[in-house]
DNA sequence: CTCCTTATTGATAATGATTGTCATTATCAA
DNA sequence: TTGATAATGACAATCATTATCAATAAGGAG
C-alpha cells in the first residue's frame, strides 16, 4: 500500500464529496509519521509547529470525521483523553492490541499471537451474533497491568 | 457468596481503615440491585431518591475508592462518561464481558464462550508477560456493532 | 484563469464530566 | 460519652470536547 504523495489521501477525500485542506493533510501527515497513539492536542501541537494558524477545533472536527470514514481508530485508554492512531487498513500496519500501564500510563502495541487471536475471535463472534443478534463490526481487547520499568520499582 | 444484611461491606471497609458510612452503604446497595451498568450520575440520583443529602461529589469520591479497593469495575464504553458495575468477585456473577451498540448506545453483558476464551487468554497472557515483562491484572475486551433493535430499522 | 457556491476553518463561548477546596458533620476506637 | 479525624456536601475550578458564527478558501463551472 503505497502512499504516493498524499494524492491518495486527497482522493479519500473528494471521494467521499468533502475537500482536501491543509489542515486534513497535515493531521494525517502527523498520525501516519507517529507510531504512538496521540491525543488531539497532541496532534495540535505538532500542526501547530509547521502551520501555526491550526485551530484546536479544526483537529477535533477532523478526527471524528476521519473516525467516521474508517481512516482513523479512536481509543480510551482510561485517562480520560481520547487517543487516535491511524487504523490499521490505512497504515499498512498489522492489526494490533494494546497492553496499558496502570502505573505510568504507557500504552505498547502488540501484534504477537494474532493466529491464536484470530482462531479465538473467528469462533466467538460467530456464536455472538447468532445468539445476540448483535452485527459485530470492531473488537477492541485491551490488558491492563504494569509494564516491565514500573515493576522494577 | 452470601451477603448478610451489609455487615459483609462494613468489614471490607473498616478492614482497610475506613468509615462505613451511610451514602457508601447506599452506593453499594444500588450497584448491587442493578445489574446494569450506571453512571456515577445514574448512582447519584437513585441515592438521592431514598437520602436527599447525597452529593455528586461524594458519588464520585466513593466510586474511586471502591475501584481502588477492587469491589467496583470502571468502563469506559466511548459515550463520554464512565460507567460502574460490582465486580464479579463481589456480585457473584460470572466473568463476562461486553457488546456495545454503535447505534443505541445500548450495551449487552455476555458470558457465553468463555471455555474459548480462557484457552485463549491464557495463551496469550503467557506469551505477553514474558516477551513485553509485562503482568497483567486485568484485561477488556469489547465487540462494537449494531445491536438487534438497531438492524431491523 | 476567474468566479461563485458552500464546505471548512479558527476564535470564542458553552457544555458536561470529573476533581479540588474547605468548613461542617459523623464514625468509631478508646 | 468523647475526641481525633475520616468523610461529607456545597461550591468553585478544571479539563476535554462541542456548538456558534463570521471569515476564508477549495474546487467545479464557465
Ligand atoms: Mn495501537
Ligand atoms: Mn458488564
Ligand atoms: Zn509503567
Ligand atoms: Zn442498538
Amino acid at each position: 500500500m503505497r502512499t504516493r504523495g498524499s494524492q491518495c489521501w486527497r482522493g479519500k477525500f473528494q471521494g467521499g464529496g468533502y475537500r482536501f485542506t491543509k489542515p486534513r493533510e497535515l493531521i494525517l501527515g502527523v498520525l501516519a509519521k507517529s507510531k504512538k497513539h496521540l491525543s488531539a492536542e497532541d496532534i495540535f501541537f505538532s500542526v501547530h509547529k509547521i502551520y501555526s494558524n491550526i485551530g484546536l477545533t479544526t483537529v477535533y472536527r477532523n478526527l471524528e470525521l476521519l473516525v467516521d470514514m474508517g481512516t482513523v481508530s479512536k481509543f480510551n485508554f482510561g485517562d480520560g483523553k481520547a487517543n487516535y492512531e491511524l487504523s490499521e487498513s490505512e497504515s499498512g500496519a498489522e492489526h494490533h492490541h494494546h497492553l496499558v500501564c496502570q502505573k505510568c500510563q504507557k500504552v505498547i502495541d502488540y501484534a504477537d499471537f494474532m493466529d491464536a487471536e484470530k482462531e479465538f475471535l473467528s469462533k466467538i463472534e460467530k456464536g455472538l451474533s447468532k445468539k445476540y443478534k448483535f452485527q459485530i463490526q470492531d473488537h477492541i481487547i485491551h490488558f491492563y497491568g504494569i509494564c516491565g520499568q514500573c515493576q522494577s520499582k
